[in-house]
DNA sequence: CGGCGGTGTGACAGACATGTGACAAGGTTT
DNA sequence: AAACCTTGTCACATGTCTGTCACACCGCCG
């Protein structure tokens, strides 16, 4: 699963630059040039983690940060003119999980980048999903069911992954295919049939008896809610 | 304990000047005026931050900063032509720590060393990783297994050095071709296969007789969490 | 020049996930 | 009710991925 970064600063020239070395570090890349996108980019479901620049036209850093944790735990990390102390206690109060300092070399960029993520993670952040009585952790793609791991192939951990992530809707069969297998399906594919039934198999039934995963005949499939 | 700066550059009376002003600063300095001398001199252990041109005889300023990469993490400041954005881009994407103009003002310049010597110091701290029964010492280079070393080549520390920085996540065969390699995997390519079954030899099982490092079919590999 | 260690490639076997054909068991349409 | 389509699942063939041995290559050093 690959990370996107949205960097959100107003020095186009520097933004082009980290993304360049982030794509080149297997991330995956937005910009924002001012506060008011970078705020509804952020919250686009699409963002793994913020780099916000506090220095912004239309809504400054700050005010992006504290309108994100009203109803987000996105990880962000401030970056800021060097030695202005007033802002990285601010930022940290708000929450921010890390602050560094302009100018920034990338490569500690990086690394910060990577120890918030790792503590995200850990902390149980949106990587880790439940459901029932499972849980599914995204970051070691590794299931377990009343704390027990269940052996899943990766692509049964993928069509798990996506229905669980649209838990209470129906998922349609061609929207499995390119999510879980990365590819259309084909005329006459059985292939997340069969990959539904592997499931349902390791799986079990649910708590309560009932099939964790049902069909929607002629549509997809559905995790189902309790 | 004073610290020695290495100038790189094949302008001698450039290098004089700031040789001049940086001695009166208080640093050490040491000369070099082609590639192939700064690259020696840089690695005999003697240098704290190396200041380097990008245009130089014999070898220039980019490789010599990516065979320093190769086993060192000593701060590089990489001086090049104004504007010259091919350069800088590549300089801080193989890991040079600040970029600076050239003609440069040796105050600027110094306020730029003693950023980059305050952040390397700083983040020195985060530079020993642990994982069982192993230490990972990232400035050094040097594994630890039990307190006794273990010989690793420079590619199979980097290759560790990914997993266990994301020790508990799966690291994709991409990220750790990136990473490790510094370059993309092309079509059959095995060698970070062969690195990890290189590891996996040297590093024997876990204390707990597990296997240390597992391999995620499909995806990659992971640093096992006990 | 020759050895040496690190690195990457080719080859092969084995493990395993994946997808297909087939058939049964529904559901849906006419 | 009959024809038709969709789905569940078994068994199997297929192809892909992986571990590892052997070897070629390259830069380095004596």
């Amino acid at each position: 699963m690959q990370t996107t970064i949205l960097i959100a600063d107003d020095d186009t020239e520097l933004a082009d630059l980290l993304r360049q070395f982030f794509e080149s570090e297997g991330f995956a890349v937005r910009l924002a040039h001012d506060g008011r996108a970078a705020l509804s980019e952020a919250e686009s479901d699409e963002v793994d983690l913020v780099i916000l620049d506090v220095m912004m036209p239309e809504m400054n850093g700050l005010d992006v940060l504290k309108e994100l944790r009203k109803d987000k735990d996105l990880p962000v990390i401030m970056l800021t003119a060097r030695g202005d102390d007033l802002d990285r206690i601010l930022g940290l109060e708000l929450g921010a999980d890390d602050y560094v300092p302009k100018p920034c070399n990338p490569r500690e960029l990086l690394a910060r980048i990577r120890a918030v993520m790792r503590r995200s993670e850990g902390s149980g952040g949106h990587s880790v999903m439940q459901a029932d009585d499972l849980e599914l952790n995204q970051g070691s793609r590794v299931l377990l069911k009343s704390g027990e791991q269940v052996d899943l192939t990766s692509t049964e951990f993928s069509v798990l992954q996506c229905l669980m992530q649209h838990r209470g809707s129906v998922v349609s069969k061609r929207d499995l295919y390119l999510s879980a297998l990365g590819r259309e399906p084909v005329a006459h594919d059985r292939s997340v049939d069969m990959h539904v039934s592997n499931l349902r198999r390791k799986l079990g039934p649910a708590p309560d008896g009932e099939n964790r995963i049902e069909t929607i005949r002629g549509i997809g499939y559905q995790y189902r809610v309790s």
